[in-house]
DNA sequence: CTGTTAACCTGAGTGC
DNA sequence: TGCACTCAGGTTAACA
């Protein structure tokens, strides 16, 4: 589901309703979600402390307690968070509850299970799942230099380099279609051929691209939605990502659709070079 | 090392 | 309605 304006979104619309809440209980259902529910922890640790910070790095969302310990969410491709009065009915693939100290409740729902959830020591040091991540692309590590050394010698299609997340965090399917179309880069431009200029163009259009998406409230294809439950409508932006067979709005060209490396990609053969 | 495929899982949509 | 099939916002082990 969501890429890094997903989370951001999720982030913002979490942080007034967690920070400074004390987690009285975490009641786990029966399924596993892409990696094992660490039941021990969650109970052992997180119940009974206080959120006393909610950030976001990469797609993962990081809450620090006053304990000295961090739970890490990641979301997946359909985890959502949400805030719930306790008496609200649960919904099917409700897999996480956090009972907050306000009567209100944080639940973990997710259809596909392909998120999961880490509890670790906050230390100085990253920590695997976070310690092999790249620059957020706001970070001034996102270089052109950076890339262009890190791209030399390779065939990849660029669209693969940008959703690797050792180089790069947080830009997924659609905003990897998105940003090489406002790039004007081909997604199966190999990266061993980009000049300076053209990572320069790259990063300065992520950022673009990325913040808008923040701004718009993320994209909501299906069923993303933010902590309200309220969607995105960044996918009213969207120039290129599901558009196959429609025109480009910026030459009237019709949209392309091509799997690389299996994923679907979108293009305007125009636009694109 | 490089790059691609398949797998994890459920549900929605399509075509017959 | 039902069935078979494809596809989906992420990540990563296994493979060529």
């Amino acid at each position: 589901m969501p890429e890094l304006p997903e989370v951001e979104v999720i982030c913002r619309g979490l942080r007034p309703h967690v920070v400074g809440r004390r987690i009285q209980e975490v009641v786990c259902g029966p399924k596993e979600l892409r990696l094992a529910v660490p039941r021990n922890a969650l109970q052992k640790q997180i119940a009974g402390a206080t959120i006393m910070k909610l950030s976001r790095r990469a797609k993962y969302l990081l809450f620090d307690m006053d304990n000295g310990r961090r739970l890490l969410v990641h979301l997946g491709m359909t985890g959502r968070l949400g805030i719930f009065p306790a008496k609200a009915v649960q919904a099917l693939h409700d897999h996480l509850i956090f009972r907050l100290d306000d009567g209100m409740e944080m639940r973990y729902n997710d259809t596909r299970r392909f998120g999961f959830v880490v509890v670790q020591e906050r230390t100085g040091q990253e920590n695997a799942p976070l310690a092999q991540l790249g620059p957020e692309p706001f970070w001034p590590e996102f270089s052109a230099e950076y890339l262009k050394k890190k791209a030399a010698g390779r065939l990849q299609p660029i669209k693969n380099f940008l959703m690797d997340s050792r180089v790069v965090v947080g830009i997924g399917n659609i905003y990897a279609s998105e940003i090489l179309f406002a790039a004007g880069i081909l997604p199966t431009m190999p990266i061993g051929s980009l000049i300076l200029d053209q990572w320069r163009t790259i990063i300065t259009i992520s950022r673009q691209v990325l913040t808008r998406a923040i701004e718009a409230g993320g994209t909501t294809i299906s069923d993303y939605v933010n902590a309200s439950g309220t969607p995105g409508y960044f996918q009213l932006e969207l120039a290129v990502y599901g558009r196959a067979g429609d025109k480009c709005r910026k030459c009237r060209a019709i949209i392309e659709k091509q799997t690389i490396a299996g994923r679907a990609s979108y293009f305007c053969p125009r636009c694109q070079k």
